[in-house]
DNA sequence: CTGTTGACTTAGACAGTGTCTAAGGTAGGG
DNA sequence: CCCTACCTTAGACACTGTCTAAGTCAACAG
């Protein structure tokens, strides 16, 4: 799906050889990378590549919704390519790995009124949190120590 | 409900002046400070503790599920003292704020194992984002430029 | 094709948030 | 009242992200 490029230049972007890695790494493997892995990727196929343009063009990204930016833990942002499906994370505790899921049945499921408190809720972020296999696996019997909690 | 500090006796903490003072802020009104604003309130009442003790303290009291860490943005993280009670957080896109919202149906539906890819998932967080109702009123028709989306 | 121009990129300084260390202080049990 | 293990402190450090000034170049006009 790299009309990504197409959709950019529908946008009227100037396409400088350092946007389009970007957007490669994106279209690449379907995962979350943080800023960091993304200019690490991005410098691999285009070795001068800065981390300002990487932040600025993330920042571009996310502006104009091609993009979805995830905060997780408190540690580095992560970017989602897949903006254009409505879907949920599977967020691992220990390693960090994010998942994306596409519930069959939308939890959105409006915050009643008398609940709102006067916000004017514009969308809702859920997030499942626990381990992944190999975490798991890893950490066996230690499941316990998972006394952290969030919601 | 002040008993959190009976709480961390019976869990035989060594109630030193500044633990107390942090227990203190945490009890009072019932916000998500960040850990800075936690600082610097329990400043206000034992002007030698050092930021160090209170991210120490905070992430015991973290550790120990007296307290809730809630990440929402890329910011810094807030503290929630309502550990007791599960609940959920509406957002402000604007301003940060959190409020504790407790639905009356639990939204928490299961993932289905299907969707779960393996995972151990031990608990679920959702987050309503959106504006509230001050900073709704100051950016008035600008609401359109809630261009962002996050699921 | 070539020139122009304004948007883009760069390196590095800077800021916010959180962690760590070594040294000194003190709560609580004897 | 003393001890000692645990706690606190100041400050250095690490990570993530933002900003600035100067140089570069994509895209368009001619």
């Amino acid at each position: 799906m790299s009309d990504l490029l197409a959709r950019l230049r529908a946008r009227r972007w100037r396409l400088t050889a350092q946007r389009r890695v970007v957007a490669q790494v994106l279209d690449g493997d379907h995962v979350h990378f943080t800023a960091e892995e993304i200019h690490a990727r991005a410098a691999a196929l285009l070795p001068e590549i800065s981390r300002a343009t990487v932040y600025n063009t993330l920042g571009e990204l996310v502006a104009i919704g091609e993009v979805l930016e995830v905060s997780t833990d408190g540690r580095a942002k992560r970017y989602d390519p897949n903006a254009h499906h409505a879907h949920q994370h599977l967020v691992c505790d220990s390693c960090g790995t994010i998942r994306d899921v596409h519930p069959s049945v939308d939890p959105l499921v409006g915050l009643p009124t008398a609940e709102r408190y006067g916000f004017t809720v514009s969308r809702v972020a859920v997030t499942y949190r626990g381990l992944c296999p190999d975490c798991a696996a890893g950490s066996a019997g230690a499941a316990s120590a998972l006394t952290d909690a969030e919601a």
